[in-house]
DNA sequence: CGACTGGGTTCCTTCAAGCAACTGACTTAG
DNA sequence: CTAAGTCAGTTGCTTGAAGGAACCCAGTCG
């Protein structure tokens, strides 16, 4: 783990960086995600070192984004899944993936195209207004201290 | 830097961790977004090392997500603000809102309450189609091989 | 029994973050 | 003019996390 600990800072998104803040969990929740859940399939497809992985799996289902589940009783074998905890983590996969397609693929495109099961289009990830459903840029927002701030007039 | 290289990854999310994968370059992102532009203000709301945040201010404006701009001419004087990359990054940083406000808030509640200025509302970001407009949630969509993809036809 | 699979664990090295002090350019007040 | 203050770093050292390689254990199967 990080040496500052990122969760005593009263903002979500530093909380949320003390559980995911790394590169390795997000693309093992990734992986859990498009079906790789077993922990050499992981290894292999991320090419990360036995023992990182064991930690940020470890790590992983101590916070709630990711539980064993057993899929063999003899002998014990254990794979990986989302938690709702985790599940939800991909709607920030899903917008980093779309940043990641405009800004970092390119001559030769995005890598993975994803398919709307929905509308069965190639789409991609728009952040929008949960009230009123339009699109939320940047300079859309602004922010407010909350309920869950300290007493400080600033916005964080 | 991390020492993987995840920028060789044929992968967008690996790409975009390689640039803003470590907690402090989105918290200083984030900073940059909601006003906090300069060097001793940014070092004081984050509380991070004047080293560390040299050079990640030095790496995201190699990396085109935030640009130096001169206040002060005399005596010569930068700030930093988002560039359009930087801009479209926050997409990601509102979906982590998002997230942390749900998973990591606890009883407090969110410290930071995201108004829209189209509706007056406060919000959260919400993943949606791009083409249709539907809730995308992560198992609305399938990965498949892209453009920019390896001859794998595993999705990745 | 040996080979293999699955899932780690251990040991050592390297690198990035943290801490504290320092630096240089510039301005302003006494 | 000098000293103090602001701004934006830079330097040197320590510490913790990642990487690499080897090793380990439990269990199954031929």
């Amino acid at each position: 783990m990080q040496r500052t600990n990122f969760s005593d800072m009263t903002c979500s998104i530093a909380r949320t960086l003390d559980v995911v803040g790394e590169p390795w969990s997000p693309l093992i929740i990734r992986d859990v995600w498009v079906g790789i859940t077993r922990f050499d399939d992981i290894q292999r497809d991320l090419g990360i070192s036995r023992k990182v992985l064991t930690e940020r799996l470890q790590w992983l289902v101590a916070h709630g984004v990711l539980r064993r589940r057993q899929y063999s009783d003899r002998p014990p074998r254990y794979e990986y899944e989302l938690t709702d905890k985790g599940d939800e983590f991909c709607d920030v996969l899903m917008a980093i993936t779309a940043w990641g397609d405009r800004w970092t693929a390119g001559e030769a495109g995005p890598p993975v195209l994803v398919r709307h099961r929905g509308c069965g289009e190639y789409v991609h990830a728009e952040v929008r207004c949960s009230h009123c459903g339009e699109r939320l840029r940047a300079t859309d927002v602004d922010h407010e201290a909350g309920p869950g701030a300290l007493d400080q007039p600033e916005p964080k």
